[in-house]
DNA sequence: ATATAAAGTTAGCTGGCTCTAACAAATAAA
DNA sequence: TTTATTTGTTAGAGCCAGCTAACTTTATAT
């Protein structure tokens, strides 16, 4: 079994390592505002349970053992998020730190239950992809909104910043996912655009937001 | 804020301080299962934090600021197992674990939003009275099953017992709360009782379990 | 190619929570 | 009341997960 700490760290490198699949010590410190030489006391831990490889200056990769371990980790924390939204009738900008506790709770039934409660969900409020039962995370093919062009329409499929503050901006402008949303133009100066849908018919996003909107083709 | 520990260290102390209101170390070390130095220096820690009254080789009692804390500690442990039961299905047996795990969760919202779920239950699974919000418990007038006499027809209002065994064991004789149960006859050797109750005209149950069960008067 | 900067490592310390061993006080028994 | 037992306390140690300071290695820039 691994400690609460334990599983912080694997969770970390899950997500680092989503696609180089390395991480460098200094950037796993960052991400978990823990000082580098503990984190890179923490490395020889997990190596010595086989969960990462670790090799004195070299990046750090998740062992199979370890990517799985994280994997279920991160269904815990999905499975909470959507159970917290569908059924206890949360907003999405509100589950992020309460499923951050509730992901370390050691039950298989807890979680099985909010999967079968669910009616075995895919994604999360996020959009996010929840990891199956072996701990495999598959993303969809999306892409991002500032990648689109002019005149395209798109499904909002996903964020890629699960604040508060961001999902409350979000909010504000009644955006959600599943929502058609059409670019009509696109400043080449700073890269906002501006789209429709719903009731808006001339809203502005700026790159920075997005940057953090996943979109996919209208009519998938 | 208190850690874990701290938690665990006042949920014991309240409910050893049930009836008298004074606690010995010793008592406490069994309970938790930690031995008595460490339960010394934790109490001097929390003597600290003013939420015990601590004096060398004195019974221990909790401040109300403790006894406070650790009210609204088992009100999160009780309306979880109550959440469990009514909006998840589980079994009064199975809960308990788990809501020992889930009480330490901070997030006053996740909490208010059981209660509101649920309709601000009084009682939890058991029977056991839910502390309100500041923390205040009381239970209603009960009395256990052993101490009733021949004759007498009572409803099942709590159990004192709440380990998955016990449970199991009442679950098999089909034993739950809100049950009317009629004394047919106790042997005064070893205090067993022969009752009636739905389907079963003639049941024993041995003096280890009437202890264990709470009843009140039918028709209250 | 060398100097500088960034990243990674080692050594040693701290606080939280646990332990054992040894001792002291309070309570129960002879 | 003296002794034995139980209960409570102190001292000292260990593990976990964090830290700072100092050093080494690798990468970057001049």
């Amino acid at each position: 079994m691994n400690s609460l700490t334990e599983e912080n760290y694997l969770k970390a490198l899950f997500s680092l390592a989503d696609d180089k699949g390395e991480v460098g010590v200094n950037e796993l410190s960052k991400r978990l505002d823990i000082k580098m030489p503990t984190v890179n006391s923490m490395m020889k831990k997990l190596a010595e349970k086989k969960l990462v490889f670790y090799e004195s200056y070299k990046p750090l990769r998740l062992t199979d053992k370890g990517r799985r371990e994280a994997g279920l980790i991160i269904r815990k924390h999905r499975l909470t998020e959507m159970f917290l939204v569908e059924k206890m009738g949360f907003g999405w900008e509100e589950v992020h730190e309460i499923a951050e506790q509730v992901e370390h709770i050691q039950s298989a039934a807890f979680f099985d239950k909010m999967d079968v409660l669910l009616g075995y969900p895919k994604v999360d409020p996020h959009g996010s992809p929840i990891p199956d039962k072996n701990g495999k995370l598959v993303w969809r093919q999306y892409q991002k909104l500032s990648q689109s062009k002019a005149g395209e329409t798109l499904v909002l499929a996903a964020v890629l910043d699960s604040t508060t503050e961001f999902l409350t901006y979000l909010n504000s402008r009644e955006l959600r996912l599943g929502l058609k949303i059409k670019i009509k133009a696109v400043e080449p100066f700073d890269g906002s655009m501006t789209v429709s849908y719903g009731k808006h018919t001339a809203l502005v996003l700026s790159s920075t937001v997005t940057e953090r909107l996943l979109v996919e083709p209208a009519g998938t």
